[in-house]
DNA sequence: AGCAATAATTGTTGTCGTCAATAGTTGTTG
DNA sequence: CAACAACTATTGACGACAACAATTATTGCT
């Protein structure tokens, strides 16, 4: 587990199961389904909830939250990258990233090195280690999308994340 | 002290305006970010947050939150339901749709009644009031949705919406 | 009548996000 | 070149919130 400077004991699991995550299923003939999901937005907050609750359940078995793994995904893309980076590109506040980082250098994940430019900041990377374990979530990463995704056929998937990814490109973060 | 995330969620006073939402404009091409949206499960994760951001911006102004708003939705399409039913359907806790619905009555936009068959459970229905201001924040919804899906043309944001729809509809709270 | 189950509610606790403050470092400018 | 402004990482404090447990009132069962 990781508390970082908390130095705690139990993170006290947060009971994200398999089970109680998914839900009962819906039936869009209802009226407060039309009512719920009319506009695009609320739906992708919803669902977006939703993914969020299953990437969690995966990753709380390793101690790590999305956060972590949001940083790993970052860091596996550019190969060091001073925490203020993180901050901005991530959106987290600073201190938020001082103790994410904490926790990935904590578990082997990554490590802060001191930049040959600038001796006031420090540069994150990834470590072999963390590598390895961004891989290995990778797969339970699209597991989870999979079970996600439950009704789509492959042609539709690629057509959706095609469609997010537009969206995503004009400013996130 | 475990990180603590930034510029995002929906505090009470929060710093999301419109301005520090919309932040810089991504390259899909630049490596991280390759690695950050690899997945369409994480993807959809980020944007969800994105959404809620500018919904709650949005809300914020009225005093309230994605939390509320997804309570009048609710109530708009039944007509009445035991605060059990609202906590079931919309997987909040138990505890937590009382102090919605404490709100919502504090501002007439919903009320309590006891239910005629069981004298335990009281029954929320949305008032007037809270059917004009849903309407009235529909617009604001679907600018902000506007917003978010920009990069679309109409007939892209047809089929993003029934994809997601289609998504939604295999268990969502 | 007695007892398990349920609805709403309160209280508690741990976690999170935000802001303010600090220390060390850099760049700038008078 | 010395003073000052800006910036990086970090810590600490505070308010808000979500998850749980416990309480009260009511119902259904046997």
């Amino acid at each position: 587990m990781l508390e970082s400077a908390g130095s705690s004991t139990e993170p006290r699991e947060p009971a994200i199961t398999r089970e109680n995550v998914t839900a009962k299923p819906i039936d869009a003939h209802e009226p407060w389904m039309r009512g719920l999901h009319a506009d695009t937005g609320y739906l992708l907050y919803r669902l977006g909830l939703r993914s969020g609750q299953l990437f969690n359940a995966c990753l709380q078995e390793s101690g790590l939250r999305l956060r972590h793994y949001a940083v790993l995904r970052f860091l596996a893309g550019t190969d060091g990258a001073p925490q203020r980076e993180l901050s901005t590109r991530l959106g987290y506040d600073p201190s938020a990233i001082v103790g994410l980082v904490d926790d990935l250098e904590k578990l082997g994940f990554a490590e802060r090195r001191p930049s040959p430019d600038d001796r006031r900041s420090r540069i994150v990377v990834l470590t072999d280690s963390g590598r390895d374990f961004l891989r290995d979530t990778d797969e339970a990463g699209l597991r989870v999308t999979g079970e996600l995704l439950g009704p789509l056929d492959p042609a539709e998937r690629e057509l959706l994340h095609a469609l997010l990814l537009r969206i995503a490109e004009e400013g996130l973060n």
